[in-house]
DNA sequence: GTGAAAGCGCTAACAG
DNA sequence: CTGTTAGCGCTTTCAC
């Protein structure tokens, strides 16, 4: 008697039909209602909404999809991590995804996962979708056409967020993969600010996002007729970018470091504080996302900052008319807005002369365990 | 035309009957081989595998859900932020839930939703779901069994991530909602170095999270006879904590502020130094939540350890319980461990004779343009 | 404008 | 151990 809302209660949840036969009309009108379509008067309408509230209806997608074919969902792969970037790129991605009437399915690629891209998309595969987000894609063996190729018979379309299509499918897009174009904006503004060349704290190299950076990053400096100093790869982490740090501090050539993300250029200019460099003054650092406490750090981080939810919408827009419209011509892509944020992490380099290197060697060697907070830091050089 | 299921394209995707008739069996041992149902001999399991491997068969979900009921999958709602704690157990929350076998639909509630989370639940039950995860809810108008319940009529098995049950369902578990007992750790720690009385930082107070947070601290400070500060409180961000903080400088009372996550904690200890504050020798801090960076920034920060990815385990596996197990008795939870992380930025508080306060206003006076930014925020400003 | 039939591809009882 | 018979609740034809 009681007529449950869900679908597996002890008690049966109504179905069109039970609706249909409240209303006084045929089951299929019923499913005209809810569909939208046309050809139903204002008033049969008005008496199948009535009815279908009164028992508290909610079509079964179940059956739905297998009688349409269609899943009316997209599904997500992700890298099961928090960090912020790909976690904003999610959130987006979410949001869009659902504005325009389809479900989310999310399945993660551990790192080192075994199955990795593979199984994951295999697994969306499995649950039925109809079409997948690729998001922040690794390298990796089987990802793409290779041997992996064995799960991967894509017939639905992908969009590939932050890199170039890994996959093949019979239709692929890609969205956000202009990290380069960032990548040369941070390098320039350092450039700019009269440092002779700029360092690179590179994101792992399996990830795409990574090695446009770097890429952005070496072709800004060749085109300006700069040296190419050697990189140092971190794996995003605010700790590798400690490590770095401490082996960048060594060498005194170094007065302005470009960092692949935010958390790397956090540990980096711990290190080179630590070791008695001061940041911006001695040496420049620009990072990369505009993570939340980006601009609450010490000294504020000068950082570019992605636009994760214009991308999504963007690349999301493009996949749905893909889905939507199988045989038409993609939509075209509209390159994402480059920003940079310039706050106090950035500086022109110190005087040119010898004095620099030895003022800082000298630093370097007195540079024991200061902190907690740099009590020098403070009058600053640069008015 | 009539074939099509969403995944296939010009060719018909195979159906569990073509992977019979190869194999030279019935549909329904098809069907047992896939479900690992028991009683099929070796060898006809192992011709339906070949066949179906030929084939490219794959299990059509939407069928396997009409026909048993069960979609296998689970719904978590999630609040539509990149914030480090929400994405760790969104993440964390993935990896249980592949692991169990169920496929995972993601819904965000945006902050300021008018659908709030009654729909997002809502869009979850339209899209089929066997139980449902929300993490981390807030406060909301109907989202309990208010006017909310209009929507709200669940009927299969809840959990709820780090808050006390907010939705009335047969079922409703709770994980992960331990923080008070983290917050009174975390307080106890500043109490023991010697801090007369512990200021917060609070977190918005609709997050049933920031009300453990607060509720433990106070507690904490009651068992102990300290005084209870006023509360000041922020919406997470760093920016929230740096406000915060220019207000706490004023205050010569406070030696240590308990900050309800480590963003807030960050923007807070900028404050500090730039009102010519020491952190730790004058205020100590602790956050929450011990995120990448924690360790890097400056001084690098003491705080509690979330064991987010043991509070997502603990509580699905209890969720995936309920659901296979609709009458057994829920499976007990086990709280989840405190993790205090102690770094540099707590320490005893300054000398407790008068000079503390009068060196504290001195410091302050001359705290001068520490720091890049905000040229004015660093001297005289309040006097 | 509306309705009646016929499946979608699978699982769920029951037979053998 | 294996097969048969019914549906699950909806969307599709195609009539009316």
């Amino acid at each position: 008697m009681t007529r449950g809302t869900g679908r597996s209660g002890n008690t049966a949840a109504p179905r069109s039909v039970d609706v249909a036969r409240l209303a006084g009309v045929s089951q299929k009108t019923v499913s005209r209602v809810f569909n939208d379509e046309q050809y139903v008067s204002a008033e049969v309408r008005r008496r199948v909404l009535e009815a279908a509230e009164e028992l508290g209806y909610r079509r079964n997608n179940a059956a739905r999809a297998l009688a349409s074919g269609r899943t009316r969902s997209i599904g997500v792969v992700t890298l099961g991590t928090a960090l912020y970037g790909p976690a904003s790129l999610l959130m987006g991605v979410e949001r869009v995804v659902r504005d325009t009437g389809y479900a989310l399915r999310v399945v993660n690629t551990m790192e080192g996962d075994p199955a990795g891209m593979a199984g994951a998309v295999d697994s969306l595969l499995d649950q039925g979708v109809d079409g997948i987000v690729i998001s922040e894609p690794i390298d990796e063996e089987g990802a793409a056409g290779g041997d992996g190729s064995t799960s991967l018979r894509l017939d639905i379309p992908v969009l590939v967020l932050g890199a170039p299509s890994p996959a093949a499918a019979p239709l692929v897009l890609t969205a956000g993969d202009g990290a380069d174009l960032m990548a040369h904006t941070a390098t320039e503004h350092l450039l700019n600010l009269g440092h002779l060349t700029v360092h690179h704290l590179a994101g792992p190299q399996r990830w795409f996002a990574a090695r446009d950076r770097l890429e952005g990053w070496r072709a800004t400096l060749t085109a300006h007729g700069r040296p190419v100093p050697p990189v140092v790869e971190g794996d995003w982490s605010a700790a590798s970018g400690y490590r770095a740090g401490r082996e960048l501090a060594e060498n005194s050539d170094v007065t302005a470091v470009f960092a692949a993300n935010d958390d790397m250029a956090i540990g980096l200019i711990r290190a080179l504080v630590e070791a008695g460099l001061r940041v911006p003054e001695d040496v420049s650092v620009v990072g990369f996302d505009d993570i939340p406490v980006a601009a609450y750090v010490t000294p504020p981080l000068t950082t570019v900052r992605q636009p994760f939810d214009a991308v999504a919408q963007e690349g999301l827009k493009r996949l749905v008319h893909a889905i939507e419209n199988p045989s038409a011509a993609p939509l075209p892509s509209s390159p994402p807005p480059v920003d940079l944020i310039v706050r106090s992490s950035t500086a022109p380099p110190p005087s040119r002369t010898t004095p620099a290197r030895g003022g800082r060697t000298a630093a370097r060697s007195r540079g024991g365990a200061h902190h907690p907070p740099l009590p020098n830091g403070g009058p600053s050089t640069h008015h």
